[in-house]
DNA sequence: CGCCAGATTGACT
DNA sequence: GTCAATCTGGCGG
């Protein structure tokens, strides 16, 4: 068993939740059983000024959920896919970091079911990948990624040392900030926007 | 109720 | 590189 990652790390800006979570192990209690992965690929959510982020666009229910309690699932849907997030900041402050993608290390076949592909490259290298291969819909919003009988969990896994982690600029937003907010391990090969035919 | 944007993906030129 | 399917929430009528 691992120590899950405390609520209080979770209180913070989220450039620096996303980096810290980075390495981490993402665990899904599945019937019974488990399907994990490590957390390879992250971004960074704020609120007012960050044009990318619908927490700056005016009231609405997911600005409302990362002015929640840090630590804890926001998903929502996007172009038919679902997408994990975890609240970070103190409550009242809208912040919030993306899961883009895990590199899997626990129930890769049953990851497989939920995606209909074998390739592990393809299981979890995506935010709409990952939470289809780990069966992460809106029935898991809300709720502490901290505590140990979540269906969800964030635990420690790996250090990922200051030397493997590169940032970029977000991927999909239309106006991004200045400031880059993506962050995930260097050559890892399940960061996100691979297609089929990179595998090769 | 209809319309449409969007933190995506997969198929295709 | 381009493009359309996909679906939820927000907003106008």
């Amino acid at each position: 068993m691992s120590r899950l990652v405390e609520r209080e790390l979770y209180y913070e800006d989220p450039a620096v939740v996303a980096r810290r979570l980075l390495g981490k192990l993402l665990i899904r209690k599945l019937g019974g059983r488990i399907a994990s992965g490590m957390i390879v690929e992250t971004e960074a959510y704020y609120g007012e000024g960050d044009p990318a982020s619908w927490a700056s666009k005016g009231d609405n229910w997911i600005r409302r959920a990362m002015c929640g309690e840090p630590g804890r699932t926001l998903v929502y849907a996007i172009h038919g896919h679902w997408l994990l997030n975890v609240v970070a900041m103190p409550p009242g402050i809208p912040a919030g970091v993306l899961i883009r993608a895990l590199e899997p290390v626990e129930g890769l076949d049953l990851m497989a079911r939920n995606r209909g592909v074998d390739d592990p490259r393809l299981l979890t290298s995506g935010p709409g990948r990952l939470t289809q291969a780990l069966a992460i819909d809106k029935s898991l919003h809300g709720l502490p990624v901290y505590e140990e009988d979540s269906p969800i969990q964030i635990a420690y896994y790996r250090e990922v040392p200051d030397g493997e982690v590169a940032r970029s600029k977000r991927i999909g937003v239309k106006r991004d900030l200045d400031v880059p907010l993506r962050f995930y391990v260097k050559g890892n090969p399940y960061i996100s926007k691979l297609g089929k035919r990179r595998l090769r």
